[in-house]
DNA sequence: GCTCGGCATTGACCCAAATCAAAAGCTCGG
DNA sequence: CCGAGCTTTTGATTTGGGTCAATGCCGAGC
């Protein structure tokens, strides 16, 4: 668990200092599903003074739960878990974050949660001040974020019902299902399990004997099938649907 | 569960066509948390000509997950409650909202929970499109209500832990304490559980009977001290915060 | 004051998922 | 290519909280 700050980094002021090509934000792979979606060009470009590249491996930590909020990120490629834990060690993710996300939102001086990446990953980094004054300028962005924070809190309630609700077969068929339906998007054949079974277990509020068992029923009944440890497909998505107990 | 459209409204559009002396909002008493207090007074007078005020009788329906959004809140007095159910009728609630808090920020068509009335409530109501053209005029609003989304969303990291992860006692001491931190602001002698045993349940992922039996637990063991069914004091923060397992 | 009906408590029993234990696959360094 | 140290799977056993059942309590209406 070593913190970023030794991650290979790479700042765009230099760049953009040294003559005027396409920016790194013009070419951006995940602008169209990122907050910075609702920039402008010039927009973009201010955006770009303020941020730092980074390239993590898995396991990495962005920050814990309690540390000052100073920056802000958006996923690139890779993934992000999110998690809060008990003074015992018990842990719950609460949201796992893939490319085109948005993270650090708090509007408090302390993150209220504990950010690390999964597999290895590609993120945009913001100083929270300066893209705070951005802000100011830039009504659109914040139109985003609201959006956004709105999102996350129906997804945060979804995972409630889940949680307090749903049995073990319940939980797992659900969280199957909306990766399938997250990745469809991106149109790979298969659907990546990139987080181990002890991320799903904490993700899913169970153990990780029972997600492997779950799994392994779920792929004997022939709603889904494993190709091998860290990708399925979907076989049957009516059966699936209804294994999950919700739309 | 009667639906809230019959209910006892008074809209403020009269009274601000007849003669200004001081209007309904400055004199609001929850003004100062709501999501109003960001607001200057010429705004306040906006607001008011899309206000309107409701008093709500216990177990009404404000709205249903999967209704159109057409309505945003503040609760004024009293508690709601927003759930999401499955269809088989287990249910989630996800959160109980008390005097000063808003209700309805969604960024999609549709509710993506239903909220009714636990006790007898007064609350005020604003349709949401004029009410989204107010925050095009008025960017302190829209940074409240970002704010508020914010901490909304900590809450329900919170929750997830607490759904995820915790054990009916650390669950039950959770809510007790979580409870009565929010009514030491309003000061009173003893803590109010507005809320019937059923509705702490579904908040909690458990059943009555647990929640009883963990109620009656905490009381012997001299955690808490039961005035009668619906009030309780806190009769030992330290234990009772150790019993939590959280902060 | 009495009775009815809904909430809340208490008790007995059961089961889904946790825990404990061990084997089987991967993966990566040497 | 081997083997140490992981993650994952599979099996046996235990248990916290759910389920079922009864009783108690309290307010509303007669």
């Amino acid at each position: 668990m070593r913190r970023a700050d030794n991650a290979v980094e790479q700042s765009t002021e230099g760049a953009a200092a040294g003559g005027r090509c396409a920016t790194l934000c013009e070419t951006c792979r995940v602008r169209a599903i990122s907050v910075c979606r609702s920039m402008a060009i010039d927009a973009l470009d201010e955006l770009e003074t303020i941020t730092t590249r980074m390239k993590l491996p898995a396991g990495r930590v962005l920050f814990d739960e309690g540390d000052p909020a100073e920056h802000l990120f958006t996923i690139h490629e890779g993934a992000i878990k999110l998690f809060k834990m008990l003074r015992d060690g018990r842990r719950q993710i609460t949201g796992f974050l893939l490319a085109g996300d948005f993270l650090g939102l708090a509007f408090f001086r302390t993150y209220a949660y504990s950010a690390e990446t999964v597999g290895d990953t590609l993120l945009c980094r913001f100083p929270r001040e300066r893209f705070m004054a951005l802000l100011e300028r830039h009504p659109m962005l914040e139109k985003e974020l609201l959006s956004r924070a709105s999102s996350e809190l129906a997804a945060a309630q979804e995972q409630m019902l889940l949680l307090g609700r749903k049995s073990a077969r319940e939980r797992v068929a659900s969280f199957l299902l909306a990766l399938a339906r997250r990745q469809a998007a991106s149109g790979r054949g298969s659907v990546e399990l990139v987080m181990s079974r002890y991320d799903i277990a904490d993700y899913l509020g169970l153990t990780i004997e029972t997600v492997s068992r779950a799994i392994q029923a779920a792929n004997a009944e022939g709603l889904i099938r494993m190709i091998d440890r860290h990708h399925f497909v979907v076989a049957d998505q009516g059966r699936l649907a209804a294994a999950s107990a919700s739309g």
